[in-house]
DNA sequence: TCTGGGGTCCTAGGACCC
DNA sequence: TCTGGGGTCCTAGGACCC
């Protein structure tokens, strides 16, 4: 870590939790500290108390079903699993990793523990995830480096986990940073840092720029941030369009003038399920329509619980293929009753066709207002109108 | 015995309106 | 009477992120 001369004018901390689901795991059974352990599936395989007050655990070539890794315990990364990974899959690699379920009700109070701690240190925070957040730390004083140390400090307090902070004058810089060191890291990066730390590395590390663009730009002979830096920025606006091509002219050379937003309504919520086998419209009617129902009533039971009202409602479906097709209405009136969201739901479903095995089966919310604030009642709305 | 679940944002065509 | 042009909403799909 190289000493940075002054503070940036704008200084963006980017503090991201090291390998959390499996971390607050092995809070819960330090006896699998050192062990691979990966995170995946549902309570089936949970951990059985012997009458001595051990634990037996389950092993990942236990698992049986169609899940993915959620996370992966450093070790059992070194045995080439990962987040993602088809559990089955993964099972072939490190047959004797232990497998523990997902259990978000835990990682939602560590969550709330380290999110806690960081605005202890400074409370001005952007939310990007349950394990990850922004914070502007430009008003805070001492030196950046002075200022990572009491945020890991401060998250290790509240928590006893450990993260990795990255300090930059920007939100992709600061997040950049903090994947740099890893875990238990601090890293700062200035823009002239840029050249010689970013350059080298692969595109796909920078934030927004996936899968897809990565296969582009490496079909176009671009493999590193330095290469795409070195593009004529009218080249990438060609090949990838005026708005994305700009966005990666600009990230290249860690340009990124994004504010932190520190408030947020959600803008849609839903519920989907994958079936343990496909299933065929016709021969397992009664199970979709179970499954199909179940899912409106989560849905309803979210909005209700989070105090929102829908107005748009939207059904997908995955079939054995991996197609995906989703169809979704706006309703006339905002809705949160099970049995309305349900019929409006039903009417999408109406407009696919349902030839095909169907792998995945989801019910979404959308156009959310507030329950009890609606357009209608907003006087200024009402006024226009007249117009 | 490939490929989860919960999100956000963007694009693009057509409808519709002024 | 030969083709406007901008704005917004609706819908479907897709990229990307954690």
């Amino acid at each position: 870590m190289q000493d940075v001369p002054a503070r940036f004018p704008r200084c963006i901390a980017h503090i991201d939790m090291d390998a959390f689901f499996a971390s607050c795991e092995l809070s819960r059974y330090p006896e699998l500290r050192g062990r691979p352990m990966v995170v995946a599936g549902r309570d089936t395989h949970a951990p059985r108390r012997q009458t001595d007050g051990t634990w037996v655990f389950s092993r990942l070539r236990d698992y049986v079903g169609r899940g993915v890794l959620t996370t992966a315990t450093y070790e059992a990364r070194a045995l080439g699993v990962h987040s993602g990974m088809p559990a089955m899959k993964a099972a072939r690699l490190a047959p004797d990793a232990v497998l523990l379920p997902v259990h978000f009700e835990l990682y939602r109070r560590y969550s709330q523990r380290f999110k806690d701690a960081v605005r202890s240190v400074s409370p001005v925070i952007e939310d990007i995830g349950i394990d990850e957040v922004y914070a502007d730390v430009s008003a805070v004083a001492g030196s950046a480096e002075a200022i990572a140390r009491r945020l890991k400090a401060a998250v290790a307090e509240a928590t006893g986990l450990t993260c990795s902070v990255g300090v930059a004058p920007n939100k992709l810089l600061a997040k950049f940073a903090s994947d740099m060191d890893k875990p238990d890291g601090v890293t700062l990066l200035a823009l002239d840092d840029v050249p010689l730390r970013v350059w080298p590395m692969p595109a796909r590390k920078i934030n927004g720029i996936g899968p897809k663009a990565n296969a582009k730009l490496a079909a176009l002979g671009i493999a590193t941030i330095g290469e795409i830096a070195a593009c004529d920025p009218a080249w990438l606006v060609a090949h990838f369009g005026r708005s994305y091509g700009g966005w990666l002219h600009r990230a290249s050379r860690g340009v990124d003038e994004r504010p932190l937003v520190t408030h947020s309504e959600p803008v849609s919520m839903s519920r989907e399920t994958t079936f343990e086998r496909d299933l065929h419209a016709v021969r397992d009617r009664d199970a979709l329509r179970c499954a199909f129902t179940q899912l409106c009533v989560q849905v309803a039971a979210d909005l209700q619980r989070k105090g929102y009202q829908c107005r748009r409602i939207g059904i997908k479906l995955r079939f054995d293929d991996f197609t995906t097709v989703t169809r979704d209405r706006t309703l006339d009136a905002a809705l949160v009753d099970a049995r309305a969201l349900r019929r409006a739901a039903g009417e999408c479903l109406k407009r696919v066709d349902l030839a095909r095995p169907i792998r995945l089966l989801g019910v979404k919310a959308g156009a959310l207002q507030r329950a009890g604030c609606a357009p209608d009642d907003d006087p200024l709305q009402f006024a226009l109108g007249f117009d």
